[in-house]
DNA sequence: CCGTATCCATTCCGATACTG
DNA sequence: CAGTATCGGAATGGATACGG
């Protein structure tokens, strides 16, 4: 049951957004607050939450401000995979052919997106039996 | 913001693992309810609501049965790494190491799963610019 | 700027009972 | 077997006010 697990971590509708926006190099607070448009109060239980998971971590500011960032730790950046392939996915289908994409995950890079293909090493059709793991 | 809307479609606690048993095989109402043990009305929500979006579609029984199965479309079928991608996680971070794993998504197959590794085609590191697409 | 505390409306979920 | 109808409790989310 290991969807069920990982669902029971970062399946609630707000906690796999923030992981998106911390992959993306939001790290305050006040920037999640804006880029997401929630309550501080859930934000703040979520930030919480992903960190008692281990996903995020509080570090010193790099500005030299009173105040933590949150940075994804190994297990959150590890999260990458998911968050590529369901923002691949709503890309696909979720959008209407004439309607313009915004592409979040793009934000402090301002450069167009890469697109990778992948296929099986070994030239077989992958199936319900196959696991792949992208290699950074 | 393609996350947030798969997020809008597929993130409620119970829809990504219905689809996750869709893509097992899994097709009748009564095996979702044994598989998944939730309540027989959400569900009959959460079945329709997928319907509704074209990730699963009814089509007539295939032993003749008076009801209907679910079966994933197209559409379904490319939630497919998404799936993966979050099982693969959760395999890898949420069990403890002596924890023995069951992987549901070999449940109809009996063979041993076959990892496979991917990387950038080009050689270049894989960062928040890149979208990765599986191909079969 | 970064949270916490409180309140309220809404939604979600599980159990149960009922129908064809 | 395959749902639908209803109900109550629990959790969620938004707004707001407040404090460090």
């Amino acid at each position: 049951m290991a969807t069920a697990r990982a669902l029971d971590v970062i399946g609630d509708w707000w906690s796999l957004l923030i992981v998106r926006d911390a992959l993306n190099g939001i790290r305050r607070f006040n920037e999640f607050e804006r880029s997401l448009g929630l309550a501080k109060n859930i934000l703040s239980s979520r930030l919480k939450r992903l960190v008692e998971h281990g996903i995020l971590e509080t570090v010193p500011a790099s500005d030299g401000s009173a105040y933590s960032e949150y940075a994804p730790t190994e297990k959150g950046l590890k999260l990458f995979p998911v968050v590529i392939a369901l923002a691949q996915w709503g890309t696909e289908f979720l959008f209407e052919p004439s309607e313009p994409i915004s592409c979040p995950l793009d934000v402090d890079h301002h450069q167009p997106l890469r697109r990778i293909k992948v296929q099986a090493n070994d030239g077989r059709e992958l199936g319900p039996a196959d696991i792949v793991s992208i290699t950074r």
